[in-house]
DNA sequence: CGCGCGTCGATCGAAATTGTTCGCTGTGCC
DNA sequence: GGCACAGCGAACAATTTCGATCGACGCGCG
């Protein structure tokens, strides 16, 4: 049997049921449980169902999203980022996040805090955020981009000029003293400057692999940014340049 | 049997009831009383029941589950639902879809046909449909309601009042001739409304559980809707009913 | 033939789940 | 108030399941 009809087999019997479980499954197609387990895991990363101990169960609401980048090995310096951005959040503020790997572990360490009202354009995020009820959850339309999970475009960047923000945080992919803060998309790009226009006081979340990088297009000079947050990467040059423009610089 | 499987019967008898008590649940589903008493603590946290001594009470009125425990025994009825809606679309149409388990269902089934440009409010829907890039996904924002995934209120409106959508397929809590469509959340029904408002063509999709029902808040009378789509357990006398407001019954 | 590649089954330690047992607490009854 | 008892939470042990790793097998290719 071939692996694809296998995974097509288990597919259908766990969406017809609602739900199936492993050794069942083994017994069913002639194979060993480790082999329904990795079967699982796959339809799991591709949000195909919902893997569940024992088994999966159906997988039509499958609000996690595979986020390709997050299994990187910058996974734990993302997560010392987000820890100190976390910090310059007050009780009660308005928080502005785009999309990003950064900007999404900081939406984690912000939903088990609670008690802030959190505006995104990042579907990753939204769906991340939904299922808890003690923050406020509001989310900004646009034209999804798959590439990034973002929603971005006039309507996104209309909406947010209704908003007032007290904090916007911008996960970027480039960051120099002479260029700014630049990403791979200029839709993106221009949406994250709606975001800035919004708020009061503007964060750049990078790790320190960003930095020195100029990617295509611009979002805004570095004078815009009122604080940086990046891990212990920075050499003591880029952090001179950086401060130089009056960014206020905090190493994780 | 499957935590997931157990949990869900769990909500689903103390919904039925109003009530369980510990001892009965325990003999129902075979398990220990611990393991139900693990399972009701659970889901009193996640606010989907009351804890009470000896037992559980549901903990509102007008109970809405998650999602994510709706996976039940009508998927199979929502999958031939979602296929019959789907020959009302158009090649290269522009759609509209609100929340709902339903509508999640036609959204997979449009994704695997592509060619189609949908319009969403459902966090759910742009999470699975985001991946696609072979499908244009237009995402709007709003204010987040975690019970039902979906995204609401003025900002969701108005966007939409920016947009045409040639059909709009909008999932009910419950439909009658004389109160129409209804929905259990009252900015939920008012942004259904907008959906409605930007559509050609207008299409309920509602099992024939939910055909005779009436929940909190009303959407629309029945004279708005073009279609109905639904399963083949309606009875005669509810056909007519529908059919004599001049909305055409689709049996999946 | 040898080699790389992908897939499958088996094994083992780690982690999660479940049932049991134990005090402790709340409730009803006298 | 005191008592009996059911229900509760916590701790523990047994079982199940998971994830990672290893070796085996088939297959295509040079």
């Amino acid at each position: 049997m071939l692996k694809a009809d296998r995974t097509a087999k288990i597919l259908a019997h766990v969406t017809e049921a609602g739900s199936a479980d492993v050794h069942a499954l083994a017994e069913l197609l002639g194979v060993s449980t480790a082999t329904v387990r990795r079967d699982l895991q796959e339809l799991h990363d591709q949000g195909l169902l919902h893997r569940t101990r024992g088994g999966a169960v159906t997988g039509t609401v499958n609000l996690e999203l595979p986020l390709r980048h997050r299994h990187g090995k910058r996974q734990a310096e993302k997560r010392r980022i987000a820890l100190a951005a976390e910090r310059l959040v007050p009780e009660g503020a308005v928080v502005g996040l785009t999309g990003g790997t950064t900007t999404s572990e900081l939406a984690r360490v912000l939903a088990e805090r609670g008690g802030v009202t959190i505006v995104t354009n990042a579907v990753n995020i939204a769906a991340d955020l939904i299922v808890r009820p003690e923050i406020r959850l509001v989310v900004v339309g646009g034209i999804a981009r798959s590439a990034s999970y973002e929603l971005v475009g006039p309507a996104a960047e209309r909406m947010l000029s209704q908003y007032h923000l007290d904090v916007a945080f911008i996960g970027v992919d480039g960051l120099t003293a002479g260029e700014g803060c630049t990403t791979h998309d200029e839709m993106e790009a221009h949406t994250d400057q709606a975001f800035l226009r919004s708020a009061s006081r503007c964060v750049v979340l990078a790790d320190s692999s960003k930095v020195g990088l100029v990617t295509f297009a611009a979002i805004c000079p570095l004078t815009d940014i009122h604080d940086l947050v990046t891990d212990d990467g920075l050499t003591g040059a880029q952090e001179k340049a950086v401060t130089g423009c009056g960014v206020r610089v905090l190493r994780a």
